[in-house]
DNA sequence: ATAAATCTATCGGATTTCCGATATAGAACA
DNA sequence: TGTTCTATATCGGAAATCCGATAGATTTAT
């Protein structure tokens, strides 16, 4: 709706939830209810997860809880030097919203 | 390609680039191109620029230099808010890319 | 004034991104 | 056991996001 919608961010998101401990699907849905205000369906968080297995960033354990893989590690580092980089002024809009 | 294209970005950025200060359409593609390592093409800032303008949240003087409408100012702030909200933590991404 | 270089603009479309609807599996409970 | 609730899974598609190709406009240099 609005201009900047924000799309993208979810698949980094994801992975850097479940790189701070193994989560399951509905609990990385949780927290990302947290940040974003709303929780994702099922038919947005699952396939996410799915696709993230098939690209051997995260790996299942017997309980359906997630954790990163090596490559994952890699992947989630990589992505974040991009992502800080970008935002390097995040600060700066932090002050933006309390004026 | 990878998982995490971040898509999602560009319009957000486009008007806090322009927040900081009245720049021309060449000048955003400059300072997006200093945060992302590659410039974005013509034809993916112009459509860029043009939509914000219709949709009244900035405008353009008589040199094509953009600013910000008061309009636009209340965006900036409202999706700031959401922004650093959902990445209240990008100080602990921040150390993860120096692991 | 003319050519070259740069900036601006537009179009169509490939791809990504997410979600609603639906279905199945599993857990908790009466 | 049968019922209810929650979690997981899949599909198709709507919307967004961005870009390549192309062309016109403007500036700069000769």
């Amino acid at each position: 709706m609005g201009c900047c919608e924000m799309k993208g961010f979810l698949s980094y998101l994801v992975l850097w939830i479940i790189s701070k401990g193994s989560v399951t699907g509905s609990e990385v849905a949780l927290e990302l209810a947290k940040r974003r205000g709303t929780k994702p369906s099922p038919g947005t968080i699952y396939p996410v997860l799915k696709k993230m297995v098939e690209k051997k960033l995260i790996k299942a354990n017997s309980n359906k809880a997630y954790s990163l893989t090596k490559k994952g590690e890699k992947e989630l580092k990589e992505t974040c030097t991009i992502f800080c980089q970008i935002f390097y002024d995040i600060h700066d809009m932090h002050k933006c919203c309390h004026k």
